[in-house]
DNA sequence: ATGAAAGCGCTAACAA
DNA sequence: TTGTTAGCGCTTTCAT
């Protein structure tokens, strides 16, 4: 027993006006008389009537919704720039559908062909850690659907894109523990694939440079799952105490390697930063909390959020093509520990 | 320029045959030959056609997607939540519409009528801190809207609710606080309105007399928005510290609460546990690398949102009207500082 | 075994 | 200014 709904035929009904004349009048549309106009409106305020979203969507060939996938939701930084879009998109009217691939790729082509069938307008995507191959992206983008990459973009599909200047990022972070005073610093970053990682490791690599320190490849260690398995950042970690000499400080790629890194060292014993100093990029709230004072790197994921959707949202309802595509790189900053 | 689909029309005109055949051998249906089957099913495969969910929405008079509302998903709690409903709603082919409500009584309704004007089948909500008139849950239920309480469920509505069992979770985390010898322990508690209060300060006052102690009233302290502001929480943790005597423990009653009171405790410069012991609900992952090692009261947030969710399913689906309604309490747990 | 037609709620081109 | 009709994609009675 479901509550049964007013449609515009329960109105017309009652006022004795055809269908369209309603529709019409709902929508204060001027070829109607301002006196027909006003006993429809106020006939529907009285009767709460909503109109069937459905039934437009149907109508208008657009289901008014939009899909999001991100590794996870119990992500600071992803809940964070979820907050960003919807502000956006309800806004203007839109439905958030929030998915997760927990850094899969199987199921971010599983989720991918679940929104599609949801027969979303468009879609944000942030892709998985374990993804190297873009041909469900691609097929997709191909047929038309509105796509706009944020965070983890990728470099073959052409359309806008939104990420933090991962480069100048990671690069002042490495210069923070250079000014420290450490030489050997270590990096446990995300997935190869990953246009992130390779921006991030970027950045480190070249402050490193700039000290004339040379890089010894082996302190670099990449985790395939993003940190998803703990097991995979346990393994980067004690490979790099088994280095000799063994590296001074690390720096994490994200938000769940940091936090990730802090956890296996305490769980070792290490004392940070006495034995091991530790820098990584991170939008958790609770970073002043921690056991130990960590500087990180924080990006702006609500505005991120923010600017993807509009710049989504401008594509959905385009007139013509769009050609001219963006790649907007908000700034991070830096937060010390106070 | 949007990918047009292809419909059921185009198969039949491909085929030479009518949309109904079509649509019946895509449904298998036993008046259709076999051999016609063949020939659409293949066909389809081959174009990949996806039957269009709007024009099934419109036709059944449902949507096949179901509300949730939370306070925030920037929360470890609700977040793991969130991921136990999509794992039961997605199985069953409903997609699932997150909203906030952001502890704020009037988001929440605007919420709420965000979502009824989408036209969700059902709804899931844990009521915001600041909720303390339930006129608008009630319409929504009286005109027939199945929904179920989770979390944060409300007295006056009788459906399905799945929460944990707060009295006795408070009542050991309490019983911990005194074991350790405490004997003056105050309570930050969350708005006075919601179950979880009642039912937490219930344990915790439970606790206190099982070991004799009176009661001190002063003790006691509620945040009307659920400590989403740290001011709310920097003023009762103030006035706990100015008490005289100056109360040795604090348990407090949701992870936005536990986390706010260390917040404002390292901030004041008061030493945990040594000047200060703290207990509280939290799910946070990062309980374990917090500078103070505290022993938290963990719920089952995941199975919570699973059962919910079925139960919610349970009433959208039901062909007659359900009258047995159930209120489920599962099993908090304690997790010690390793 | 297959097709024609109606209808879910709404809008819009066309008629009056 | 208002009404009639068709159609969005699909299912389902009711013919054939």
């Amino acid at each position: 027993m479901k509550y049964q709904a007013i449609t515009i035929k329960d109105i017309a009904k009652a006022l004795n006006l055809s269908t369209s004349t309603v529709s019409r009048a709902l929508r204060d549309s001027h070829e109607i008389s301002s006196a027909t106009k006003q006993v429809v409106m106020e006939y529907a305020a009285k009767l709460n009537f909503q109109p069937n979203p459905i039934a437009l969507s149907l109508k208008e060939r657009k289901s008014h919704s939009i899909g999001v996938i991100v590794s996870e939701i119990a992500n600071s930084f992803f809940s964070q720039i979820i907050n960003g879009i919807e502000s956006v998109a309800n806004e203007k009217g839109y439905t958030v559908i929030i998915s997760q691939s927990h850094e899969n790729f199987e199921k971010e082509i599983r989720t991918l062909q679940y929104l599609a069938s949801r027969s979303i307008d468009g879609l944000l995507i942030s892709v998985s850690s374990a993804t190297n191959d873009l041909s469900h992206l691609k097929g997709m983008h191909q047929s038309g659907m509105p796509i706009v990459f944020f965070d983890r973009t990728v470099e073959d599909i052409t359309t806008h894109k939104v990420m933090v200047d991962n480069y100048q990022g990671a690069y002042n972070a490495t210069m923070q523990l250079l000014a420290e005073g450490h030489h050997s610093i270590a990096c446990v970053a995300n997935s190869e694939h990953l246009s992130i990682t390779k921006d991030r490791v970027g950045g480190y690599l070249a402050a490193l440079q700039q000290h004339n320190i040379t890089v010894d490849p082996a302190l670099i260690k990449y985790c395939f799952h993003g940190g998803m398995l703990l097991t995979e950042v346990e393994t980067a970690v004690h490979e790099l105490l088994q280095a000799s000499p063994r590296p001074e400080a690390i720096f994490a790629t994200s938000d769940k390697l940091t936090t990730g890194c802090m956890r296996v060292l305490k769980r070792a014993g290490i004392a940070i930063p006495q034995d091991m100093a530790l820098t990584g990029f991170s939008n958790s709230e609770l970073i002043e909390l921690l056991h130990a004072p960590i500087t990180v790197v924080q990006q702006p994921a609500y505005e991120m959020g923010q600017v993807a959707t509009e710049l989504l949202l401008q594509l959905i309802e385009s007139k013509r093509p769009v050609k001219d595509f963006k790649s907007i790189a908000l700034q991070t900053r830096m937060v010390q520990p106070q």
